[in-house]
DNA sequence: CAGTCGGCGTCAC
DNA sequence: CGTGACGCCGACT
């Protein structure tokens, strides 16, 4: 870890970040929003966004498991991440109604 | 360094 | 369910 990191600690919220990403449980979701909160972003919600969109097309992150605070998926349908994201979340079993799903439901943490 | 633009958002009306 | 306003930050000029 470069000395920039510990001086700035700005590794520490990303890697944060990361770790909470990888927490949500398969088969629930959460919102940028509470991402940002939980990884100590504050109002972070569209930054978290930005990091999710700059993960690796490889990564073995749920990325898809974030939407907004509607429970609807931002990703635009027609955009191959969209698509990807939509059957990633089908194929945990959840359920989505008009491209959106029951946060009441699957919603991270309870 | 300052100004500006825009984003995988959010909340209130 | 649509609209507007707000807020935070990275990227670019």
């Amino acid at each position: 870890m470069p000395p920039s990191d510990l001086q700035t600690g700005s590794a520490t919220v990303r890697e944060t970040f990361l770790l909470v990403l990888a927490s949500i449980p398969e088969g629930r979701v959460t919102s940028y929003g509470r991402l940002a909160q939980l990884a100590g972003m504050g109002r972070g919600a569209r930054l978290a966004g930005r990091w999710l969109g700059q993960l690796p097309e490889g990564t073995t992150l749920p990325w898809h498991r974030v939407l907004n605070s509607q429970g609807q998926l931002s990703l635009p349908p027609d955009h191959p991440a969209g698509q990807e994201q939509y059957q990633r979340l089908l194929a945990e079993g959840i359920i989505i109604t008009h491209r959106r799903v029951d946060m009441k439901r699957y919603g991270w943490p309870d």
